[in-house]
RNA sequence: GUGGAUGUAGCUCAAUGGCAGAGCCCUGGACUGUGGCUCCAGUGGUUGCGGGUUCGAGCCCCGUCGUCCACCCCA
C-alpha cells in the first residue's frame, strides 16, 4: 500500500466542517476589513525566498523543498506567503501604483522539517498583507484581524506578544546590534554553538535562542527598547495606543525578534502553551524595506500569517450540524427507483441536497443509510407511491410522515427546511 | 540533522515464548414498507516489512520502513 510522504497528510471530509469554520472566520474578517484575496503560486524561483527571507535564516538555509526544473533553474515550494505576495505586488503596476493595497491569501506551505505535533511538511496558512503606509494604525489593524479570527473560532487562551525591533538605521537597530555584539562577545564562552555563529551573521537571533546558557545571558543584555530611534519609538507607542483603545490585550516581549530577516519595527506572535513543542499559531510584523528588496519603489508594509492546522488543534469543538443532508430517497426498485431518481434530480435542481442508493435493498437498509447520512428527511417512493405518482415525506427527527403528490415534494421540503431552521438539533 | 517511544481487525486496544482476542464499527436477523434503542448471529488478520534465535515468536535479537513525541526551528 502506498503511503503519504512524511508530514504530508490528507484532510478527510470529517475535518472539513472545522476547517471551513477557521478559514470562513478568516475570510469574513478579511472581507470586513476590505482585504481581498490573492492566489499566489505554490512554487517560485528559489531566489524569491532566499532574497526575501534572508539567506541566513533557518527556513532558507535548511528547510526548503528545492529542485531544478528541466531547464536547470532552481525552483522552491513556497515555505511562506509574504515573499510571493510582495513579488506579485511589485510585478503588477495596477496594484503598486495605488497609494495602498490590501491582500489576503490562503493555502498550503512547505517546509522540510521533522514532523511533530502542530508541525507538518505541508501545512496551510492564511495571512494578510497591507502595503502603502507606515501608520501604526495598520499594524494594529492586522493584529486586530487575527485577534478577531481567533475569537470567532473559539480560541480564547492565547497570549499576544508584541515588540518593536526598530529600523536598520544607524541610530536605531544599527547601534543596538553593535552593543549586542559587544555584550555577547564578552560572554562568548557561555553561548551555544549556533549562537557563536549568529554572533557574526545575525546577533539579533541570539535573543530568540532557547538554550539555557543563552537564555540566561539575555537578562543582562542591552534591550532594544532602549535603543529605538525617535520615530520607531513613536511608531511603537502608536501601535500600543491603538491596541489599548480597542481593548486588545497584549504582552510586551523585548526578545521577540522572529526568524525572518525582513521584519522592521513591529513584530508580534499569538502564542499558547497547548501546542506541545510549538507555541505560535499566528505571527507577523512590519516589513518596510521588503518591497524595495524586490525592486519596487519604497513601500512600507505590514502583515501576518496563521497556521490553520495549529488553529484547528486549539479551536473548541463546535456543535456538529444536526443534519448535513436534506433528503434521502427510499425506493422499492424498478419503477419506483425510476421515479425516485427523477425526484432526486428535481430536488437537487431546487437546491435541496438529496441522495439515494440505486441498489437499495430493504426499506430498513435504506433507512439505516438515511440515518447514517444524517438526513433531515426521507422521501419514500415505494410501490404504492409509484402507482399514484406520490411520495411520503418522513421527518427523521420527529418520525412524522406525510403523503403528497411527488411534484409538490420539493416545495414542501423547502418549506419545512426554512421553517425548521431554528429547531435543528433542539432535541 | 539529533534523541526517545511506538507499530496486532476499518477504529481504540488486549494476549507469561505455547489455539491471535475484546469493545466499537460494518453486514444480516428478531421487525417480509420504516432509522436511532435493545437482543442475537456473522464478516473481518501474511501481528508494518526482511532476516535471526527457538521444538515453538505478536512477544526475544538485528536490520529496515512508517508513525508519534521532543530537541532544533517555526505557522
Amino acid at each position: 500500500m502506498l503511503s503519504n510522504p512524511p508530514g504530508i497528510e490528507d484532510i478527510y471530509p470529517d475535518r472539513i466542517d472545522a476547517w471551513d469554520r477557521v478559514t470562513g472566520a478568516a475570510r469574513d474578517v478579511f472581507r470586513l476589513g476590505n482585504y481581498r484575496e490573492i492566489i499566489i503560486p505554490i512554487m517560485e524561483y528559489t531566489e524569491v525566498f532566499s532574497r526575501g527571507l534572508g539567506d541566513e535564516t533557518d527556513i532558507v538555509s535548511k528547510e526548503m523543498f528545492t529542485f531544478e526544473d528541466r531547464g536547470g533553474r532552481s525552483l522552491t515550494l513556497r515555505p511562506e506567503g509574504t515573499a510571493s505576495v510582495v513579488r506579485a505586488y511589485v510585478a503588477n503596476g495596477e496594484y503598486n501604483r495605488l497609494s495602498s493595497a490590501k491582500f489576503f491569501y490562503c493555502g498550503p506551505m512547505f517546509r522540510a522539517e521533522r514532523p511533530q505535533k502542530g508541525r507538518l511538511r505541508q501545512f496551510n496558512q492564511f495571512g494578510a498583507e497591507f502595503f502603502g503606509s507606515s501608520d501604526p494604525y495598520y499594524d494594529y489593524e492586522v493584529i486586530a484581524m487575527m485577534h478577531a479570527i481567533s475569537r470567532r473560532v473559539g480560541i480564547g487562551d492565547f497570549t499576544l506578544l508584541v515588540n518593536s525591533i526598530g529600523c536598520p538605521g544607524a541610530d536605531c537597530r544599527g547601534e543596538f546590534i553593535e552593543q549586542l555584539k559587544r555584550y555577547f562577545t564578552n560572554h562568548r564562552e557561555a553561548l551555544c554553538e549556533d549562537c557563536k555563529r549568529r554572533l557574526d551573521r545575525n546577533p539579533l537571533r541570539i535573543l530568540d535562542c532557547k538554550q539555557e546558557g543563552c537564555a540566561a545571558l539575555k537578562k543582562g543584555s542591552p534591550s532594544i527598547a532602549d535603543h529605538l530611534c525617535q520615530s520607531c519609538r513613536e511608531h511603537y507607542t502608536g501601535v500600543k495606543e491603538h491596541l489599548d483603545a480597542a481593548s486588545v490585550a497584549y504582552t510586551e516581549d523585548p526578545f521577540l525578534v522572529r526568524g525572518l530577516d525582513y521584519y522592521t519595527r513591529t513584530t508580534f506572535e499569538f502564542v499558547t502553551d497547548r501546542l506541545g513543542g510549538q507555541n505560535a499559531f499566528a505571527a507577523g510584523g512590519r516589513y518596510d524595506s521588503l518591497v524595495e528588496t524586490f525592486g519596487g519603489k519604497p513601500t512600507p508594509a505590514v502583515g501576518f500569517a496563521a497556521g490553520i492546522e495549529r488553529m484547528l488543534l486549539l479551536a473548541g469543538d463546535a456543535a456538529i450540524p444536526a443534519s448535513r443532508l436534506d433528503a434521502y430517497l427510499v425506493h422499492g426498485g424498478g419503477e419506483s427507483l425510476r421515479q425516485a431518481t427523477a425526484l432526486a434530480r428535481l430536488l437537487r435542481e431546487s437546491g435541496i441536497s438529496a441522495d439515494l442508493d440505486p441498489q437499495g435493498k430493504s426499506f430498513k437498509n435504506q433507512f439505516k443509510k438515511a440515518d447514517r447520512e444524517s438526513a433531515r428527511f426521507t422521501v419514500i417512493i415505494g410501490g404504492d407511491e409509484a402507482a399514484e405518482r406520490s411520495c411520503t415525506i418522513k421527518d427523521m427527527a420527529t418520525g412524522s410522515q406525510e403523503k403528497l403528490p411527488a411534484d409538490e415534494c420539493p416545495a414542501r421540503i423547502r418549506e419545512s427546511l426554512t421553517g425548521a431552521k431554528g429547531r435543528h438539533g433542539s432535541d
